[in-house]
DNA sequence: ATTATTGGTTCAAATAATGAACCGGTGGAA
DNA sequence: TTCCACCGGTTCATTATTTGAACCAATAAT
């Protein structure tokens, strides 16, 4: 792997819940020689992708990374097209409805919406990486996306969130199947216990899964019909995302879809 | 150089008005290799920080930002905080407003309200770089900022953009101790012909300046009542802002300040 | 006062970056 | 069609950078 790589999976180890991350927390947390790691954060400072808390000398993200976002956005604009379709499904449903975005090691939360009115609530931290194998959102990307990126998450360690997160690589490869026949993926309590979801991916230019549309429900709340009506949401939502965003839905995944719509 | 910080510096080369860059183009805008060059990119890509038009070959930034800045953003709030007072100036004096924050090589405005309904307007694009000694909102900056950032930009090569670009090095710092005892920046026509501009900065934990608040005027709209009146409400949206994020503004500044607000 | 822990630095040894030359595909122009 | 230019991408011997164990200085805890 490339000095860069290395230095850049460094930022990965920053989210809402750690913010500020100190040299010696970063050597626990990555087993990097502190001298080597010292090089590699002053270089992401030079840079501006990190700044340092100059009381506690700790380090945390830096402005850089705000202007590529906007850059990003401008040329891409998916935050702001995931939005109003978000925004549309909490609205209909009152329910905690999420658009997520593939990074190295599971998806991204880049926007969420709380419709609920409800007494129990889902908890949801945007920002925070959801598991590949362990999240709807993740299940339903691996399904529709290269066979490389399931291969490469299935080799690495999966580890167990919950009493019901599926661990072995035959069971996960099955369930991709079958959302592959579905058109959405579904998952009860394997990330956080008492909550379930429901996830369809969206699609770029070349037909490829490019991230999802997600909803996260409390157990007790979920029954067929709406479980029904959700999966319609989902999927009439994605379908318009992906023509705004130029992306093509693979046929077979056209015909499933429209399948489940006349029901 | 170290290698990390030669391939960060590939992504200062995306713009808004350059979204979409192929290595051959890379090639002559940084005359590195391309052995090296495409290792680099392919590194960044790798990582999530690039992506790749699967047409045109071309790179252009990728998902991993949008994560970043959604924690950057979530750690330190600056946009969102900004935001609150450059509407708030724009809507009091109707005319082009913006916040803009330090990156390596010059400002980079981070968030822009137009409050005017005039028939001339200035020309303003979010995510570009301000160039440190062109505008007022980079010799603002200098100019309550540390002493190597100054002696840094000056020991560049300083473009000119119009006749009245400063170039000469004892020219700008002495503009640069100017601004000091006044408090704010100011420019005629330095960067784009027939616009003028005025900014203050607001200042971090250390009573460095960290970003600014500026506004963009057409030449013809400028006269003295209304120069006043600009700096008056951007000292005091400064102030405020100063306060939000926990700033400190350095005693001398805050004594020219009140100076100014009296009159 | 002493120790543990923090961030940061050094320099020989180990490793990864470099770049000139090369490959293969694509899109005109002759 | 043939040719050539240009594109993105790859190779591999040479070279320069990265690496990490040991070390230093400052601060916090005992």
């Amino acid at each position: 792997m490339s000095t860069i790589e290395k230095a850049l999976m460094l930022l990965e180890h920053f989210s809402r819940e750690r913010p500020e991350i100190g040299l010696t927390e970063f050597k626990t947390r990555t087993s990097i020689d502190k001298g080597t790691l010292h090089r590699h954060l002053t270089a992401l400072k030079n840079s501006g992708f990190l700044e340092q808390n100059y009381l506690t000398r700790a380090y945390r993200l830096g402005p850089a990374v705000i202007r590529l976002a906007a850059v990003r956005e401008n040329t891409v604009p998916i935050v702001k097209t995931v939005k109003y379709y978000v925004d549309r499904i909490a609205d209909n449903i009152h329910e905690l409805v999420h658009a997520a975005l593939p990074q190295k090691n599971g998806m991204s939360a880049i926007y969420a919406k709380d419709g609920g009115y409800h007494g129990v609530r889902v908890n949801f931290d945007e920002a925070e990486i959801l598991p590949f194998h362990a999240t709807s959102s993740g299940l339903a990307l691996l399904a529709f996306n290269d066979d490389t990126l399931v291969a490469n998450v299935l080799s690495k360690k999966l580890f167990s969130f919950t009493d019901s997160t599926p661990t072995d690589v035959a069971d996960i490869k099955a369930n991709l199947e079958t959302i592959r026949t579905h058109g959405f993926a579904f998952t009860d309590q394997s990330y956080e216990d008492e909550v379930g979801s429901v996830a369809v991916p969206f699609f770029g230019v070349k037909g490829d899964a490019i991230g999802t549309l997600a909803i996260a429900i409390p157990v007790s709340r979920i029954n067929k019909s709406f479980h029904e009506t959700i999966i319609k949401q989902l999927i009439v939502a994605s379908t318009e995302l992906c023509r705004d965003l130029g992306g093509q839905i693979p046929t077979n995944v056209a015909t499933i879809w429209a399948a489940k719509l006349e029901v």
